[in-house]
DNA sequence: AATTTTATGTCAGTGATGTTGACTTTCCAA
DNA sequence: TTGGAAAGTCAACATCACTGACATAAAATT
């Protein structure tokens, strides 16, 4: 049943010897980080009434201020109707603000209010400690190594997008 | 262990000089690349009329065959509610198998069948084919530090499950 | 033997998030 | 002026998660 062939063996300038078990492993590891990854944010969420979805827009809102919807939606990959749900509440208890475009009137750009960015930031604290006991607990080769696997992971869209967004270190 | 190697993201003892920006881009990283990393599988779900949560039960059922709904419970931190809800149209469809334990006649033991051995391996090889790709992208010594650091990420509670889970087959 | 705990299953209700489809309003640009 | 892009809205629906309440059976404990 288990095949043991040669796609264990790979060839080239970094010769990598990987079997299915290991990739196996990579994707539960993947799983159960992401997990991980997410559960301070969530805990923050849930005490505000507020799920993931929120938390994605106001970070990159937060991150790039005066985005437009357009924008927001290509990062966020979800459909119009569903990220509109997302801002109409955003908006209405006043995290959000949407200001008609100057340039052309159809878009709107978004901004965080006073209140969304602490929403935001203490989102991104909480993200931010984990990333950084995981960073360090890891060690500094393996951070290299961790945002190169994660990169070649991406679909080539958003890595494209992704090394857009802002300033690269490496 | 050798601390010596990127000065630019090292400072003393096993101390890391991560600028909050990096460890934001850290973040979103891991945002992005989570999104790539089920998307293969999503695409064939959809067509199966299945969803992520059907692909977690039938992916750890597969890799510890005669688990028991309590230890699967566990692994993918849902509530019996929702697994059963998942398991149940899992086993009406002829994918799982549930007999009842022998030793304790109040455990259920989870089997896949061959039509759920079918399923499970073509979104294994999808999933496979992209960590595969990842890797080879970001070669062999990216693979150790992407490991640890997710292994650092997770739950503790989860990263035991993990180390545990290595030659589990019951 | 009686009671409690554990493992599982089920029903009902709710909420967050996502989808498609159909439509309107606004407004830039050919 | 007309076509189409951008944004918003509404309806309907699916998935997946949650809580709470309850049922059943069997193991464990008292």
């Amino acid at each position: 049943m288990n095949d043991t062939s040669d796609t264990d063996l790979m060839a080239g300038a970094g010769l990598l010897f990987l079997t299915d078990e290991q990739l196996m492993k990579g994707s539960e590891a993947m799983f159960f980080a992401y997990r991980g990854f997410t559960a301070d944010p969530d805990r923050i969420l849930a005490e505000s009434g507020y799920g993931r979805a929120h938390h994605r827009a106001v970070h990159f809102i937060g991150r790039s201020p005066g985005t437009t919807v357009n924008n927001l939606l290509a990062i966020l990959g979800v459909t119009k109707q569903s990220l509109n749900r997302v801002l109409r509440s955003l908006i209405e208890d006043g995290l959000v603000e949407s200001r008609v475009g100057t340039r052309d009137k159809r878009e709107r750009h978004l901004f965080l209010t006073e209140e969304g960015n602490k929403l935001d930031r203490s989102l991104t604290d909480a993200q931010r400690a984990r990333m950084r006991a995981a960073y360090s607990a890891a060690g500094p080769e393996a951070v290299q190594g961790f945002r190169k696997v994660l990169e070649a992971m991406m679909d080539p869209d958003m890595r494209r997008r992704f090394n857009r967004m802002k300033d690269n270190d490496k």
